[in-house]
DNA sequence: TCAAAAGTGTTAAGTTTACACCCATGA
DNA sequence: TCATGGGTGTAAACTTAACACTTTTGA
């Protein structure tokens, strides 16, 4: 393929990468947000960031800058989407494209958060952030709802087992409202992929309570889901 | 706000605009196409595209875009999403935000649309298309579909009057699959935003039908759709 | 007069919601 | 022994799906 000169007459830019990264703590749906120690907004809440780099596809950036604040690999993400406002970010003209991630609060290199000076936040408490952050931010948790809703992507949010009440704690974080407990375990007992295994946790009551588990093999067969 | 270095240790990029154009002709949905008569990949089907300019946010170049190719303005568009696998393009490094527009097919201009060698085509029945842009048109029509059903964005592609079969068949080509038509006009006749006229359109048969409105002030105090 | 599209209700099936009590355990 | 969270079923309300004939009119 010849390099033609089409396309130099057209301006490059900076592509950044932001990441809503979710995690579910004390029974909330929390954000790892980054109190910046760095200009420009330095002391201001914001999303981690980076920047593509030229050998790696806007996926990878993602999943790079998710592992520079985590040391995760093998998340869960999705793309949000492009954020291309002129003034978007006032130091330089970037155009920018957010992910979400969800992940396993307990799996984390909680020394690389750290200093990183990232803390979870509350969803639904959360502090002002720099730019259009809290745009990327709505946008991202109404699509994880959506996608929550109709695929299982809750479990990376959970540890490999839970309990159902930990479930539907999840569900109701997550959809911002209440559930009948009867009626999600009817719906929660129709999904065969979500199995009972032989263990008890005792932590979170005196008589303890099952644990489950997600079967990604059975899920493969029916991919039916629907909570 | 101070320029700082830390930007300009970062790379920058081509930034493409593809859009996705709907349209309903002859009871189908329909996509316009580019028979490109330029290199890269002169001679194959492609989706109109552009360049994001300095002065303009992404949103802004995908309406730009839009508009050179159709003529038209004020048209109902919705991004899709970034593309940014490093060889998606093989003349250059091109990372291209994807956008989808409905248009009223009787409303373009049609020489700009010849002059660009654009023709309708099947979405059935796409063309292979150059670089990833099935990929881009897979996730448009998802989306698109996913949408539709949930928001009045189908009357986009649909003269200001129309009959009821017109929506019926609109919304059949968007699903795929045939609808019931009594339970199709008892859902219809529950959305008061959906005003019968005084009007009839003769040239569909011979008894004639009747002309509806889509009336969006209405739509704004009750917000509720489903199709 | 007939072909072709427009228009019109009812019933059964399935889904969703509402609701309250007993159980097991450790402190 | 009692406070705490775990676990269980049924009936009513609502929604969705299936289904067939009459009307109008121009050729």
């Amino acid at each position: 393929m010849p390099k033609c000169n089409y396309y130099h007459e057209n301006p490059r830019f900076y592509v950044g990468i932001d990441c809503i990264i979710f995690g579910f703590k004390d029974g909330k749906l929390s954000l790892l947000l980054l109190k910046r120690n760095f200009e420009p907004s330095k002391g201001q809440w914001s999303l981690m960031g980076g920047f593509v780099q030229k050998d790696e596809s806007t996926d990878h950036a993602a999943k790079r800058v998710l592992r520079e604040l985590t040391g995760l690999v093998k998340v869960y993400m999705e793309q949000v989407g492009a954020f291309g406002e002129v003034e978007r970010d006032p130091g330089e003209r970037v155009i920018s494209i957010a992910y979400y991630a969800l992940i396993n609060i307990d799996d984390y290199d909680r020394e690389l958060v750290q200093s990183h000076n990232a803390y979870w936040a509350d969803i639904n408490e959360l502090p002002t952030l720099i730019f259009d952050h809290r745009e990327m931010v709505d946008k991202a948790r109404n699509l994880m709802k959506q996608k929550a809703s109709n695929k299982p992507i809750g479990f990376n949010l959970l540890p490999e087992l839970f309990t159902l009440t930990q479930l539907q704690t999840l569900y109701e974080a997550i959809y911002g409202e209440a559930m009948d407990k009867r009626n999600f375990r009817k719906r929660v007992a129709e999904m065969e992929f979500i199995e009972k295994t032989d263990e008890i946790d005792k932590t979170g009551s005196r008589r303890g309570a099952r644990l489950y588990r997600m079967n990604s093999d059975v899920y493969r067969k029916t991919r039916k889901f629907r909570i």
